[in-house]
DNA sequence: CTCTAATCGAGACGGTACGTCGCGTCTTACG
DNA sequence: CGTAAGACGCGACGTACCGTCTCGATTAGAG
């Protein structure tokens, strides 16, 4: 018969009240983030707690995992916003510092991203926005594939990051800038003058 | 009165039976792997495959992640048995050569285990195994709290070797294991004679 | 924490929707009763009888016999409505009489809720209004206790009707009115005055 | 393929191991029926209680129902031979003081039996000897139909017994057998001289 | 300030998977 | 070599959540 009825229009449109409701919808499932991981976490969760109905979350996202992708779109860009000038200006270690104190920062919701079984989401978001920069300033090393360098800083920094939110006695900034630039940034663009 | 008149009791004989029985749903599992994501695949996917009733995969497994895991401790305590012994006694690229050329062999199981959806699992087995070894072997840097170490570790290895097998035209296992090699090793245990 | 995340809300709106649900769901029940004891039923029977998802049964019952004892109330509300006023004006037989005839209009109802299976829960149902109403009119009769003399008529009335609605060469209504009147009936209230 | 592979074969020797495995299972039964409705109870539980394998049920019954019927043609034949005789030779309040003595004596057995959702199945029972009794004496009323009158006793004595042996105060056998012969009896067999 | 269309809330529904349960059959290990 | 212990196939159950679908009720922004 008619094989798609459902065209299910998303409300494109700026509306105050559109971007309200977004807006509900992505503070409830970070606040929810903070209590269970992200498989537990059901739609009529999120929308109750937004104080949205059922059905409207779907007219704004097809999953929660679209919700979610959003949400991690956002925040990594405010991140690279941060922390990305500096990469191309400074040292390597004033970068990661930089991303570490910004991630320190707002700490509640990094938490709330890495370690709530979202990771695996917000690190696809992460690969793709970094994989998009990675062609604009190739690698040089012959023995990494660029794919592969990026998949793994990427990762890696991600991993440190997760754990670092879930200890309870967490090192300073300081320190974890010096582990991520240790195990991720040096081992793949390695200094250039290592005998001064 | 009888809060618990169903026990459920998992079969723990050795069994011809019972053997054939998980082992079957093993190899089912592993075959769905190389097809789909391990979150799309149904408990009703597994037994139907392995010829095996419903009900009968929880007579053994309390969810499909159990299976998984049994499976993924399995797999990779052969693994280890096989490239530990190396660690011990041998140097750093050595080990991760056999690493990479056990991986390399069976790859049909490792790609789906470690490309499938599967990996989450697989790096949670492989991070409890290598704790307990890590624990035997404290790593000396003041700057890299061991777990930490491991974590990075074992999500790096697990990682680089996801790309390897996910490639349509893989590096060597020689290549591999210097780039696991590095990655994950020369950072986390520096080599102690860089000068000469 | 949180016992009851799940709550189950049981339709309780008039809406339109859920009114046709319902009665599709008992028209199936009663359809499959001509053909099968009531135990043998399945829930899945009922649904795809009534054209409605499996689910959705338990959005309006909690077991197949929840909708039995629905099915039941508002029968014996029917029947009783009908043959109760006699009762209370005009004597015994006339009574039985209406009771009768009104089961024999309605026979295919009937038969279903009396001959398959379903009848000890009709016969509860049946009880307790029974009993209710015997609490107004208590029996005055010194060796009969009022609660077994209610048992034992329902079940009496309930087991002679059974019996017609089985039988291929049916007596008539008038038979059965002086069948019940006498079985059930007289020993009960005992005419008063017989000698006239 | 090979259709009927289980014959099962029942084993029908009176080996005393064979009587000891139903005797045993009979009064599992018996003492799980005081417990739970007859419908809650399983084979496993009966089993367990027997002290006898799963399997092992099997092998002398087919079912729950199977063994239930067993125990309830046993207790009704024993029933009957210790009443019919007086119900040939005496009259009918003696016959029904005989049955209610019986019964009381062997109340615990009786109130199992019927009080515990077992009721229908014996009354099935008592049903089937009844009608055969009746073949030979039949029943001279005509407003009255044989298989009608058997049935509305049986029904109506299961029901009075019963009502008695749930009651926590019970009236004595005495009374029980006159609302018996009352209620049941004298309907249908309608003394003969009530004028003297 | 009103009218009209977009959006929303509420929640019933079809569907799919889950995990549990009990029955009756079949296998196997043990005595 | 027969029998108990118990694994298994089967199929129903009841639960959970998803994503779709009505309905009215609200709301916002265009006229």
């Amino acid at each position: 018969m008619n094989q798609k009825l459902n065209e299910l229009k998303r409300p494109g449109g700026t509306s105050p009240r559109t971007a309200r409701t977004r807006t509900a919808l992505g503070e409830a499932l970070l606040s929810l983030l903070e209590e269970q991981p992200f498989e537990h976490i059901t739609v009529k969760q999120m929308t109750g707690h937004a104080g949205v109905g059922y059905a409207t979350f779907f007219r704004h996202y097809p999953d929660k995992e679209a919700l979610l992708h959003d949400l991690a779109a956002h925040e990594i860009g405010k991140l690279l916003a941060m922390t990305l000038p500096i990469l191309y200006t400074a040292d390597s270690l004033a970068s990661t510092r930089a991303l570490c104190a910004y991630v320190w920062e707002h700490r509640r919701l990094w938490r709330a991203l890495l370690t709530g079984g979202a990771a695996a989401i917000l690190k696809e978001e992460f690969l793709r926005k970094a994989l998009q920069l990675a062609e604009e300033r190739p690698n040089p090393e012959p023995w990494l594939p660029d794919e592969l360098a990026v998949t793994f800083a990427v990762t890696g920094v991600v991993e440190i990051l997760a754990w670092w939110l879930k200890q309870s006695d967490p090192p300073s900034v300081q320190q974890m800038a010096e582990v991520v630039n240790r195990l991720t940034v040096t081992p793949i663009f390695p200094p250039e003058a290592e005998h001064s």
